[in-house]
RNA sequence: GGCGGUGUAGCUUAGUUGGCUAGAGCGUCCGGUUCAUACCCGGAAGGUCGGUGGUUCGACUCCACUCGCCGCUACCA
């Protein structure tokens, strides 16, 4: 009989900088789903990897003075370290710039072509002179190249478009249709009202820059990047030349990504199979982000957290286990160093550590070490059993809805419950009369296999731990099988061997002032360089009219949330200006400002209001500040 | 502006199709215990289940309105 296949995929990890927690967060999911289904029964095959094109891999590496290859190459050498050092348990890691990967994408590319769902077109961007960098519309800030900050200017190039609006319908009706497909229900929401919106085609071919692949029929381009790391999760598979594991393998089971990229991998993706008559994957699951203190993680801030350095002090296990006890799939979730030292002293050292400690140690010192069968039945032995054999399938229940939190929340009810049991049992009051050695035998017999199936049932999250806890009890020789949880006469004559605790217990206080010194030694936040705009001469400077105007009032533009309207008084005249600063200001807090404007900016209609001019403001990337001035309004500001 | 999500004890949260005194962990207070990693066990206090109104024999669960937070999306000179 064959097994049942389940295959799951972490998105591909784009190696521009080191990984951090969150994607740590994702892939020791994936990890303990892929681990858990093996344990029950299913042929899994678990894809993670990386998506090595780019543009901003080749400036980076040219930057470095080597070969986008070399660069990447060091990278991803270093993405498979951390998860080697995370005990990742992937099947196969996918590199975008693998040969069987390359000629897999461009064959797609071809049959997508040949459908006739590629079309050649101009695509109309912003393109950075100095960076000979194209970008979209949504990608520039401010009308700035995102990546250093100087003017950009309108521009068009060639470029190979996907007939994504062909799709709409069919997308329509899968997100209507299959209300598993994409989860949580909110994303799908989300998902279903963008397509129904209208979607445009997808421009996916670059020739702008050349570190991609090339497109088969034209080797002035490469495709651009979502074709291409899209396609890994069934190039990994062999599709199309070698279809062995696909046909095995997909449709996918799960594609496990973050929100931010679940329009991707439910709109795009799923177009792209269609078009070239591939099933669709059976689901896709967007989780939650881990935020910290002050809000998201990024480089800038200085405020990455770094799994290794925790691994380092803490143990992959204990890290693990806080990362799926903690948060809740598909929600956000805060991470502070002081939740997570809490997390695991209560439930890791006091709970379940402790519980092991303390069995073992009672065995060696009422028994000489031997684990003996149990003997006489007592109070309290029928509620531990059923509540320790009743575990496995409300774990199995929880980990079918990715509720990682939850399932562990059921084992820790069964560790509560046999550290409860010790305390009603009193086995050194039974230690102390002859008489009730029988019982007692059965207490710390029961003891046992409650522990025993403790370590089946952490097995998917923490194996190292569960090997540790079967080594202290003398099973080490037998690994931990699933169906092992359903039963509780296993052990008997075992030679129980008291260990280094499993889980230190951790001075809180100590470690946080450890933590907060690692922090100052390894956050040297990336000062972004300040860049500067092409030189111009006074002539230019003289063209713009900057003057100082008085904000007289000012209202929410009645179509657009992010948009003030302000009546300002510059000098003789009064005029209406849009600024896009609804999220930092309030109307209230406009009026009455002192502000510079660019008094000869063409007019222009915003939504239905009439903007003449631009009232500056400093941006520092998160937040728009005033630029105010003591100066009389109508002032010229030279 | 459109669409959607969410709001449950001090904190983090569980609550399938409406039904017994709304659960849990942490924190707080009180008590017990000593096998154990100063751990563990018990008990208590603490919730108008955001607000208002409605449907119902009965609503945290359904409906309407409303407030707060968040997401996607449009606009952002």
């Amino acid at each position: 009989m064959t097994k049942k296949t389940y295959y799951i995929s972490t998105p591909i990890y784009y190696p521009s900088s080191n990984l951090h927690i969150g994607h740590t967060y994702c892939t020791v999911m994936a990890d303990a789903m892929a681990r858990f289904k093996r344990m029950t029964g299913y042929d899994v095959m678990f894809l993670t990897g990386t998506d090595e094109h780019g543009q901003k891999i080749q400036k980076v590496a040219d930057e470095k003075g080597v070969t986008p290859q070399q660069h990447v190459d060091e990278i991803v050498e270093g993405i498979k370290e951390l998860w080697k050092t995370m005990e990742i348990s992937y099947d196969d890691f996918i590199r975008t710039t693998e040969p069987r990967h390359i000629k897999r994408v461009q064959n797609i590319f071809m049959k997508m072509y040949e459908k006739g769902d590629i079309y050649k077109g101009e695509y109309e961007g912003w393109y950075c002179t100095p960076c000979e960098a194209f970008w979209t519309e949504t990608q520039i800030v401010d009308s700035k190249c995102p990546d250093c900050g100087r003017p950009v200017e309108k521009a068009k190039e060639s470029a190979y478009f996907f007939k994504l609006s062909k799709y709409q319908d069919r997308l329509i009706d899968l997100f209507e249709n299959n209300p598993d497909f994409l989860q949580p229900e909110t994303r799908r929401n989300e998902m279903l009202s963008f397509a129904r919106q209208g979607l445009e085609d997808l421009c996916i071919s670059r020739s702008s820059f050349d570190w991609g692949i090339p497109v088969p029929i034209d080797e002035k381009h490469v495709i651009y990047v979502w074709l291409d790391a899209l396609s890994n999760y069934i190039t990994a598979l062999g599709y199309p030349d070698e279809p062995e594991k696909y046909n095995k393998y997909w449709p996918a089971d799960v594609h496990l990504v973050g929100k931010e990229i679940v329009r991707f991998h439910s709109i795009i993706w799923p177009a792209m199979l269609m078009s070239i008559d591939v099933p669709l994957p059976k689901k896709v699951l967007g989780h939650g982000w881990i935020l910290l203190e002050g809000g998201k993680m990024s480089k800038s801030r200085g405020n990455i957290v770094d799994p290794v350095k925790l691994i380092e002090r803490y143990g992959v296990d204990a890290l693990k286990y806080f990362l799926l006890r903690e948060y809740t799939f598909g929600q956000d979730g805060l991470f502070t160093n002081e939740v997570m030292l809490n997390r695991m002293n209560y439930d890791l050292a006091n709970d379940l550590g402790n519980l092991v400690s303390r069995t073992v140690a009672m065995i060696e010192k009422y028994n000489g070490g031997t684990l003996p069968q149990a003997k006489t039945a007592g109070e309290f032995d029928e509620d531990l059993k059923s509540v320790a054999l009743g575990a496995a399938a409300k774990v199995e229940a929880f980990m079918d809805k990715f509720s990682f939190s939850q399932a562990l929340e059921e084992i820790w009810i069964v560790i509560r419950r046999t550290n409860k049991y010790i305390d009603e049992t009193m086995p050194w009051t039974l230690a102390k009369d002859a008489a009730s050695k029988d019982r007692l035998d059965t207490v710390l017999h029961n003891l046992a296999e409650a522990i025993r199936i403790v370590s089946v049932l952490i097995y998917p999250f923490m194996h190292t731990t569960s090997k540790e806890i079967r080594k202290q009890l003398g099973i080490w020789y037998a690994d931990a099988v699933w169906e092992d949880a359903s039963t509780f006469e296993m052990m008997g004559g075992e030679k129980v061997k008291k260990g280094e605790a499993i889980f230190p217990r951790l001075d809180v206080e100590k470690e946080l002032e450890a933590l907060e010194a690692l922090k100052g030694e390894q956050d040297e936040p990336e000062a972004a360089p300040t860049v500067f705009k092409p030189e111009i001469t006074i002539d230019d400077f003289e063209k713009i009219d900057l003057k100082v105007g008085e904000i007289l009032e000012c209202k929410k533009h009645p179509k657009a949330d992010k948009l003030l309207v302000s009546r300002v008084k510059i000098g003789t005249d009064t005029r209406q200006i849009v600024s896009g600063v609804a999220k930092f200001y309030s109307p209230e807090e406009m009026v009455g400002k002192k502000v510079i404007v660019v008094a000869n900016l063409k007019p222009i209609n915003l939504r239905g209001e009439e903007s003449k001019g631009m009232i500056l403001f400093a941006d520092n990337g998160e937040k728009l500040a005033f630029v105010t001035t003591d100066a009389e309004e109508g002032n010229d500001v030279k």
